[in-house]
DNA sequence: GTGGATGCAAACTCTTTGCACCTTG
DNA sequence: CAAGGTGCAAAGAGTTTGCATCCAC
């Protein structure tokens, strides 16, 4: 049974007002608002649950901490910025790139990464 | 100046040899065949170097260590077995998927990875 | 009151770095 | 022989786990 504490309910409200995924560190810091005494293992014991759950999705980026971001946004694109490293989540689109695999791959699921800088690092 | 050592070679022959992108613990001991004593980080050292260079490309996974295959196979999408773990690349397609992203970002680069079980994996 | 959840610290994994020694050019 | 490269071990970063305590049900 799970039962519904301050400090899972924070993590999840932390996410449900984020629009781009975030690194667990940064999930500590904002939720840390609500719950000052939340200890970073609980977060990612949380992540962990809600993600298994179904409740988020991740996001992986080269050489740094996976992200995280609701579900029920629906499956999306992902753009890292090489600058400051932010991940921003692309406009919804129908690719379904499935068809690019031979029929022997049973795929499950994809992720798309972009690279490069983002409005704010270009200038 | 870049020097020839017996390492780097070793290091850099392994991943010609391979079809898919390996890990540096898997270079390590594929390259130990060839240099006994050769440690970790050297082979982390060179493949940051000959990534540096382009002469290798970067796969990242979720929760598992980055994977590294000589960059002149072209750009690939890649596939996860979700059972084994291995990475393979898949065929190369003509998929340009830049056009999915806002003008104002500024796209150097992409990666497609898609995840399930490999044909091995699925019976 | 009982079992799930938490916080802390220690443990673990992956990667990088400091440093003395070695090797290439 | 000078500068770059190597191997080892220690240090860092990110994540997980053991355990005593806490608290939701």
């Amino acid at each position: 049974m799970i039962r519904r504490t301050e400090q899972r309910y924070a993590i999840r409200r932390v996410l449900e007002h984020t629009v781009r995924p975030l690194t667990p560190q940064e999930v500590l810091e904002k939720a840390k608002a609500t719950v000052p005494g939340l200890g970073i293992a609980t977060v990612y014991r949380n992540l962990k649950v809600l993600h298994q759950d179904g409740i988020l999705s991740t996001v992986e980026v080269p050489g740094a901490p996976a992200r995280y971001e609701m579900a029920n946004r629906g499956h999306r694109h992902h753009f890292q910025c090489e600058s400051c490293n932010r991940v921003f989540d692309m406009p919804k689109s129908s690719f379904t790139p499935s068809a690019l695999v031979p029929e022997n791959f049973k795929v499950r699921d994809h992720q798309v990464l972009f690279y490069g800088f983002c409005p704010e690092c270009s200038h």
